[in-house]
DNA sequence: TATTGACCTCAAGTTAAGTTGAGGTTTTAT
DNA sequence: ATAAAACCTCAACTTAACTTGAGGTCAATA
């Protein structure tokens, strides 16, 4: 039986550790705390302690990321669920099942993209009337100062 | 004959018509014209104007930074070129079809990652050893500070 | 002629996703 | 008991691609 920690429960672990395991900075990790993604508890001494659980968060969060996923989104879904709680496979999945739809209506978009703009090599015309890709037809939302997120509109 | 423009040059545009015939904003086009991406001479009254072809400078523009490609590479592009040079057909069948490969492979980054995700979705490990998503192989180049550009590693 | 609308410059703000650094506290190892 | 390594907080900086605003000039119109 350890100190800090209920019969049974897995040690907590500090930042560092986390950082080493997960690949990502202590500041990192401090961040996505801040915003919210992952929790801690705070030794007398106020060190973080974390959960080995959020190891596994940080690689959702990362996978996420990789699709395409803005960090905002990426806490509000799993926000779904309580903070800290174990991230079943069935939670999962249903994450991971989400932000393939996501990611697949991305390759989609960008398809099209490419599909016009093979088209438009062969007419070169850029015309405001007819050419597709003068026309995105959806995707014009761009308002607001801030970084353009390529490809997510 | 007018009297700013030597005989049979296309008359020039002041910014605002420039603003509305391409959609975009008179400071994205200081900006624009900032960054060096397009070119204006100035009137007595130090009153930029442009030559219609910035029209299809802006098109290039915005289509290409629709395939995701950044200000900072579309200007190397546009620089092979003399600036506010007349952009023919051949020039921009150049640009678009290297373009237009960089959209392609970004494309299949983004189906790979797709389908092991799908993978993923089916074993639900997301271990450090064995998952695809977990090992990126390529693009691990994620150094420095600034915005995460999604997608483009 | 007077006004109004279009322009100009330059500095500073915005977003996302972090990083860097200063100044100070805790833990751990010797 | 120290010294070194690990942590802590908080503010400021970074990038990209723009936007906003202040303070002032230019040009077309009534």
């Amino acid at each position: 039986m350890t100190k800090e920690n209920p019969a049974g429960a897995p040690p907590l672990l500090p930042i560092g550790v986390i950082a080493r395991r997960s690949g990502v900075a202590v500041s990192t990790i401090h961040f996505y705390e801040s915003r919210g993604l992952i929790t801690s508890v705070r030794t007398e001494g106020n060190q973080r302690r974390y959960a080995p659980v959020v190891l596994r968060y940080i690689a959702v969060i990362k996978v996420a990321q990789r699709t395409g996923i803005p960090l905002e989104e990426i806490r509000e879904a799993l926000r779904r669920y309580p903070p800290g709680s174990k991230l079943s496979a069935a939670q999962w999945k249903t994450l991971a099942s989400e932000w393939r739809d996501d990611l697949d209506e991305r390759i989609k978009r960008l398809t099209r993209l490419r599909d016009e703009l093979n088209q438009c090599i062969g007419c070169g015309c850029l015309s405001l009337e007819d050419c597709p890709l003068r026309n995105p037809g959806d995707s014009l939302g761009s308002k607001g100062p801030g970084a353009r997120i390529l490809e997510r509109p």
